[in-house]
DNA sequence: GCAAAAGTGTTCTCTGTACACCCATGT
DNA sequence: ACATGGGTGTACAGAGAACACTTTTGC
């Protein structure tokens, strides 16, 4: 009884997942997703959030249970796969192993371990209709951020511009973020306004 | 490693889910959900196919992962639950038990076995999600059908009325159904077309 | 002729989308 | 002054929701 964790962040408004290199047999040296046994009278849960844990040392954020593979590696073992979203800058992968683990961008995955693309495709598709009536981006932005922050994360995770006015006007009548008053200046124009998020926990509209 | 299946139909205008009464503790005697142990070599969607098959007769119907539990008898074990959707006129309970399965109408369900009932209203809400994208209800009606039986189903899954042009304007342009030109006299009124879906397997639009 | 279900259009509201210009700042 | 990203409103189209009467049949 495994667990497989598919973990996304957005860095450089590129939406990327987390590989491992594995050391055992079959696909040896071979990228995968990150994953292993539960403990005994573990919980699937927590055996993802631990896993989640001690691969980015990020606890508390949003992980969700994808589904359930029994095939994966060709005989008889069941996956349950999970997929998590992480700020990247708060995440700390492991450096010290043989072959380091590392983000790579959801457009140029290499060939992957067992049927783990597609695990992968499944968890983004999941992830872009869950964008669209949750506010599960929480989990990828500081604690404030500006809208136009907010609107390259949602651009990364749908592959496709946005219209800088409708989103907008959506995010805020949706009232999923509200404005702080304070400004961040950075480089040469004008200040923007930060947001927080109303929710810093699941919330589904 | 275990597969737990909930087998929604609808007879008499009303949403029913099949159930079994358990054998063995614990939860002795409790009615529950039908389920198994995977057999060896078995794929999770072939186990719970082979639970349906064995307690209905049935196959060859909308039969969809739903999600996997790890605590639901509080020690341990893993359940991958699934749900289906059968036609209740083809399918044959076994009724040569001690206990006969039987279907339950989902708005008075006893006290079930383990954490069942919250499995039941997690696949409910499942399946009416899916009834607004998808053309899954080809799985609960006969080859041939009026519109009304259609709305029928429908307004037995969601739980609610819904409007006769509305539901006739929605079913027809998007395509799910078609006309055959055959009428079913039926009753002491004006006899009704009978539609067919185009496809008899899942489409998602 | 009456009861019973089949069948049929229009109007309104709301939501999503397309689209272009001025504002505040640093250099 | 100019380059850079921040910030704002309006018009159109499509979808969903509300709503009532005529038609065809069996008795």
């Amino acid at each position: 009884m495994a667990v497989l964790v598919v973990i996304f962040t957005v860095e450089a408004d590129d939406l990327r997942v987390l590989l491992i290199r594995r050391s055992a047999e079959p696909f040896r040296d071979y990228w995968s997703l990150p994953g292993g046994l539960l403990a005994p009278e573990e919980s699937l849960d927590a055996a993802a959030a631990r896993k989640l844990q001690e691969e980015t040392g990020v606890t508390d954020v949003y992980l969700e249970q994808l589904y359930t593979f029994s095939d994966l590696d060709g005989r008889g073992s069941v996956a349950v796969s999970y997929f998590a979203l992480v700020n990247s800058r708060r995440a700390k992968l492991a450096r010290r192993r043989a072959w380091p683990p590392g983000w790579f961008s959801i457009e140029s995955l290499p060939g992957l371990a067992f049927e783990n693309n597609g695990v992968i495709d499944y968890a983004r598709e999941r992830l872009r209709a869950k964008l669209d009536y949750s506010n599960v981006a929480y989990s990828l932005l500081p604690e404030y951020f500006t809208l136009s922050q907010l609107q390259r994360v949602y651009e990364a995770i749908l592959g496709r511009p946005l219209d800088k006015r409708n989103f907008r006007k959506r995010m805020l009548s949706l009232g999923i973020i509200v404005a702080t008053g304070r400004v961040a200046a950075e480089g040469a124009h004008r200040p923007a306004q930060l947001y927080a998020f109303r929710e810093r926990k699941p919330i589904v509209f």
